[in-house]
DNA sequence: TATTTCACG
DNA sequence: ACGTACGTGAAATAT
């Protein structure tokens, strides 16, 4: 049998692969798309036609005899991006690490060198296979000879032999340089003849076979036109089939014995894959080691088969399964309208690959009920991707989802908090080297979106058990994952439990007074029109005050008032420019209150209105855990966690809050200082934790100690200041940043932040450490562990790197805290359920929970807060927290 | 879809 | 010399 050789030309298909793909980043911020593109389009070409000799070829930097030949030859190319460059290293490691062998010389490109070493291989009697997205190389085929084509995508390959070349160009392989004499390229800036396209160029070739042979014969062109053309651009289209000529006649001295293929190094190739996460190819290489098969390709799971069940009878013979089985991964459809009233439309169950169901609730609800006993089992262990949905879905119909125990979005979350993210297509192609279809390619995006209630039942049904199949393939693997890096506690102990308790306070809701919000309206619309007309009389014509653009027009031209700051697209006419130009004229004040109003009505009014559900007359916020990259909640639809309270007339909003009934209060407790207590903790700062020892306010005795003066004299102003510091000091102080907070000079921001550090010695070199850990690991963590890759710290760029190193002073401290409050959440939410009261954790604003109690617990529920609150955890100073009880949340204070 | 502004901790 | 305070989400206008 003929021995087979592979050549690939390594630029032209990780160029394919950078732009087919989309940006993959390691989690220490290195773009890998194009090396994982290549490294799977490698293994599938390996598997598809196992070759005994591979190489790859590759374009050195030196220019080539063609642009010695003609200047222009590629010059509109544009550099290679960034990104792109970076990975040329890394794939040449990784090809070293399967011990590929590669071509490279410089003064050629790769095409010649493929060319030159096709040519002889396939003379000596080998069948060669080119792989390539450049069409160039197709002039090299022949009968040993074939060029495979990237088609779409980096996998779909196009094999070109002979008659495959004739039948889409209409010429035979050796008349294609010919024909892009006349044709041209553009992509190589190679001009062809004017005028002449594919058609007429394969014509004239058919009957003339070379340019040559056109040029010598050109009287006998048939064709007028084509004559002339032809006539007046001669030396074009020879220069031009020139530059098309891949050269075969390079003098290279290679043994054909170093291209053979070998037994790649898997110990480097799988420490390499793990650096750039290609976890989905560790996989196959692992799997190769078990059962030392030969080398292959992408992982592929079992086309997934899934059964629709549509009686009980069958039903109850899944459960007796799932009894024995005792865990299953799952996928709950509902309809999308209301989280009191949506019906569910069919539930996903995967116990393994050969189990695969579909459960069709919306014809037969019977069969939904059938599973309550699965559900409320904790025995049961279920897994899913998103879980907090398929609590809420069932808590509809009064079921309690218990034994949640791996829920992959949470899971990758950890891993990568700082994704944007986590579709469980995504995990599939990352972890497992498939690809299933991703929500919004099923439901399309934006206002015409679909919802699952617009899908069919197969539709339904594929995707929930293709899902559920990724979820039960991929949990092993991050689980794995998250035990290597520590983060299992975390995820065992606060996350998961974490998902029922937001499950629980989306569906409880906030209740609010509409009576109130109507009157807040009409006052807020009344004042809004009164203070626009203000602003139209001494602007001295109507505009869109809300226009950013248009008010800069009639502040700094119009008007004249000075240019305090710009944005990128003009002037700055944000709070603090205004604040300074507040006695330049009197049009500035109207503009903060008109800024002030119409944020209240549009927000706030107009916004919340929208959000109250008609069923429970209460607003139902989504809480969101897997948004934020410090491990903080996020709150959407409405946010909850930005409603009014420093200035007066926004806090009025919260009298719209109240309690769900005259029989209910609401308890609003909040933790008092807790980010200064955790770094107090953190940093183990002597003069810091023993400022908490005492009865005193923070910041006063942060004055007095930055200012050198006894408590009893410090100022409300010196008070304001230390208060900034501290703020500072959480965020990751800079003295630029303190200054313009304080509208003071840069040098005596510094003289603060040195004064502040000389007495809390221990902040200071915490606060270095945590940037130091940050720089050495790639990472910084919370007093849980939690972790948060910071890659700007290694950036050149000046910006980037600071805004890294305030990054790696201020997440463990915002992390830590956040930890804590949600172990309080979630001890609070078990107590008040153990004890069954009918008090109910209603939401979570970063340091503070608040509670609507049912009067008669009132004292009970308050104690409970306070102990589990302030218990959370146990730090080097005490947590203390702060309670207030009202009929709504304006009154708690 | 991006930018600006502003509400909260 | 460089030039931003940390973390969010919503609404409006501009592109």
């Amino acid at each position: 049998m003929k021995k087979r050789l592979v050549i690939i030309d390594g630029n032209s298909l990780i160029n394919r692969a950078f732009y087919a793909l989309p940006d993959l980043v390691t989690r220490e911020g290195i773009h890998t798309n194009g090396v994982f593109g290549f490294v799977k389009m490698i293994n599938k070409v390996q598997e598809d036609y196992r070759p005994d000799y591979l190489s790859v070829a590759f374009d050195l930097k030196a220019p080539t005899f063609r642009h010695i030949q003609y200047k222009e030859y590629k010059a509109q190319r544009k550099k290679m991006p960034n990104e792109l460059a970076q990975q040329m290293p890394i794939l040449k490691d990784i090809l070293d690490a399967y011990k590929i062998h590669r071509t490279e010389l410089e003064g050629f490109e790769a095409d010649d060198l493929i060319g030159t070493i096709a040519k002889l291989c396939a003379e000596k009697g080998l069948e060669v296979i080119i792989v390539t997205g450049d069409r160039d190389a197709l002039q090299l085929v022949s009968e040993n000879i074939k060029v495979m084509i990237t088609k779409k995508g980096i996998s779909n390959l196009e094999v070109y032999d002979r008659d495959m070349v004739k039948e889409k160009y209409g010429v035979t392989p050796e008349r294609i340089i010919d024909f892009k004499g006349l044709v041209g390229d553009k992509s190589d800036n190679i001009p062809g003849v004017p005028g002449i396209g594919e058609k007429t160029a394969s014509k004239l070739l058919n009957e003339f076979s070379t340019v040559e042979e056109l040029i010598m014969n050109v009287d006998n062109i048939s064709s007028k036109s084509h004559r002339e053309k032809i006539r007046d651009n001669a030396e074009i289209a020879l220069l031009s089939k020139r530059l098309a000529t891949i050269k075969i006649d390079i003098p290279l001295d290679i043994d054909i014995e170093e291209l053979r293929l070998v037994e790649p190094d898997n110990e480097k190739l799988i420490e390499l894959f793990k650096k750039y996460e290609f976890n989905s190819l560790i996989k196959t290489l692992i799997r190769e080691g078990e059962n030392g098969e030969e080398i292959s390709g992408g992982t592929n799971i079992k086309e997934v088969n899934i059964e629709v069940v549509e009686n009980v009878d069958r039903l109850n013979e899944i459960i007796n399964r799932i009894q024995t089985v005792k865990s299953f991964a799952m996928k709950i459809f509902k309809e999308d309208n209301n989280l009191k009233a949506d019906k569910i439309l069919g539930i996903s169950l995967c116990l393994d690959s050969d189990n695969n169901y579909y459960i069709d609730v919306k014809e037969n609800e019977e069969l939904l009920f059938s599973l309550k006993e699965v559900f409320e089992n904790e025995e049961i262990k279920k897994s899913g991707h998103g879980l907090k949905k398929e609590v809420i879905s069932l808590l509809r119909y009064d079921i309690t989802l218990m034994g949640i125990e791996f829920d992959t979005f949470i899971a990758s979350y950890l891993l990568e908090p700082s994704r944007s993210d986590y579709d469980v297509s995504d995990l599939a192609g990352q972890y497992l080297g498939i690809k299933i279809s991703s929500q919004e390619e099923l439901l399309g995006k934006g206002k015409h979106a679909k919802k699952f209630s617009d899908l069919s039942d197969s539709e339904l049904s594929k995707y929930g058990g293709d899902c559920c199949a990724v979820v039960v393939n991929v949990k092993k693997l991050l689980s794995e994952e998250l035990d290597k890096l520590e983060l299992s506690n975390l995820f065992k102990e606060v996350e998961m439990p974490l998902i029922e308790v937001l499950a629980n306070l989306e569906y409880e809701g906030f209740k609010v007074d509409t009576d109130v919000l109507k009157r807040l309206d009409d006052e807020f619309t009344a004042k809004i029109e009164e203070i626009t007309n203000q602003i139209y009389g001494l602007a001295g014509e109507e505009f869109n005050i809300n226009s950013p653009k248009q008010l800069g027009v009639i502040l700094f031209e119009k008007l004249g008032l000075p240019v305090i700051k710009k944005t990128k697209t003009g002037y700055s006419t944000s709070h603090d420019v205004l604040e300074k130009l507040l006695k330049r004229h009197p049009i500035v004040p109207l503009l903060i209150d008109y800024r002030q109003i119409v944020k209240l009505k549009s927000t706030y009014v107009d916004g919340l209105f929208n959000l109250i559900n008609p069923i429970t007359a209460k607003i139902h916020s989504s809480f969101n855990q897997t948004v934020t990259v410090t491990g903080r909640i996020s709150s959407t639809e409405p946010n909850l966690q930005n409603i009014p309270i420093k200035l007066e007339m926004g806090r009025r909003i919260r009298k719209v809050f109240v309690a769900s009934d005259k029989n209910h209060s609401l308890i609003d407790a909040d933790y008092s200082q807790i980010e200064l207590r955790v770094l107090a903790h953190m940093s183990g700062d002597k003069n810091l934790i023993g400022a908490f020892g005492e009865d005193e306010d923070i910041h006063t005795l942060t004055a007095s100690q930055v200012f050198n003066i006894p408590i009893d004299k410090v100022t409300s102003l010196e008070r304001s200041r230390a208060k900034a510091v501290n703020f500072g000091i959480v965020y990751g102080i800079s003295d630029f940043g303190l200054a313009t907070n304080l509208n003071i000079i840069r040098k005596e921001a510094k003289k603060y932040i040195d004064q502040y550090f000389k007495k809390y010695e221990g902040v200071k070199a915490y606060m270095d450490n945590e940037v130091k850990k940050g720089k050495e690991m790639g990472y910084v963590t919370t007093i849980l562990n939690r972790r948060r890759y910071i890659p700007e710290l290694k950036s050149n760029n000046f910006n980037l790197r600071s805004f890294g190193e305030r990054t790696a002073m201020n997440t463990p401290i915002q992390g830590s805290a956040a930890d804590i409050i949600k172990i309080a959440m979630i001890k609070v939410f078990n107590e008040l359920r153990r004890r069954n009261l009918k008090s109910k954790l209603i939401l979570q604003v970063h340091d503070e929970l608040i509670i609507d109690a049912y009067d008669d617990e009132i004292d009970e529920v308050k104690e409970l807060l306070r102990e589990n609150m302030e218990k959370a955890v146990e730090l080097r100073v005490p947590l203390k927290v702060d309670m207030n009880v009202g009929d709504n949340w304006y009154s708690t204070k």
